[in-house]
DNA sequence: ATAATTAGGACCAAATTAGTACTAATTATA
DNA sequence: TATAATTAGTACTAATTTGGTCCTAATTAT
């Protein structure tokens, strides 16, 4: 099926890590010792948080990093784009079409119309969940045979 | 954000030609001439389809391929799976982990739900949809901020 | 027989991703 | 104020994945 690059899966493993330690500082070399992942590339995910503002940074000795939001604010779809980039489902999809051939594109229409609905399914869902692993919360509905169902964010209970 | 590989996006463009072409045989080269794709490549797709049984195929003179179901029993889901694998959204997601570190796992559950989330959306969108195009039927309720609300196959006006 | 066609691999080149390393900037504190 | 700790940014290399091509074998109509 669809995957999402080894960065961001460390990624989500780290942010997990970051919302245990709540509001205080955690520096990169604690992060890679609490998660095992090894320290330069927490370091690496940490920038690339950092530039996605997701994450807060403090320079110098005693520096570290915290999350910007809330655990619940801080949504998958915006996780993924941090690490994966804005890129779409296909190439066709972004932007405007250079196909050749016009059913392509209408093809990449269709593209860009699943990816939208992935997206929205993603933005429902947030580092919290994740966190806190409430399969309940977001899976039981969805699994095999049932009906998507998700409310809009405003009013969702997750 | 998330992303298939050029083939399934190929896949798709030829498969939607096929759907044109109906319960008709139809030879690769021909497709190749329709679809715009260089003959090797749509070659290479079709055999892909024909081992995850979405196509059917006749050797020798006069052969070619078909469709083996209706273009609306042809689940999205299923065409992604045909080119990208049973691959599931991270490495620990599938079967078990091998993460030396608990938590670790407890994100990998978490992916594995958003994965059969995110599986359960295409199984309702079909090639058929697909084809024609039909972006009212399955887009315009997802757009942004719109609340993601499809009913069961069973009762679905896709 | 011959030509047209699919089946199945094997293979190489290109693109992407993962992982590492280095330098500069910042800041606490001794 | 010097030093050590720490993040920022970037560049680079190795590993993996993907895209694209090609070849040989099997099948079938004419």
């Amino acid at each position: 099926m669809l995957r999402i690059s080894k960065l961001t899966d460390y990624g989500t493993v780290v942010l997990s890590q970051m919302v245990t330690k709540g509001n205080s500082l955690t520096s990169a070399s604690e992060l890679s010792d609490l998660t095992d992942i090894n320290f330069p590339t927490v370091s690496k995910i940490l920038k690339i948080l950092y530039k996605a503002k997701i994450v807060d940074s403090v320079r110098g000795a005693n520096g570290g990093y915290k999350l910007i939001r809330n655990a619940d604010e801080i949504t998958i779809a915006s996780i993924i784009d941090a690490f994966e980039g804005p890129i779409s489902i296909t190439d066709c999809s972004s932007d405007k079409c250079k196909c050749k051939v016009e059913s392509h594109c209408n093809i990449g229409l269709a593209w860009q119309n699943i990816n939208q609905s992935i997206r929205n399914l993603l933005e429902k869902i947030t580092l919290s969940d994740i966190h806190e692993n409430k399969k309940n919360s977001f899976a039981s509905g969805y699994f095999a045979g049932m009906p998507i169902n998700v409310e809009p964010k405003a009013e969702q209970t997750l």
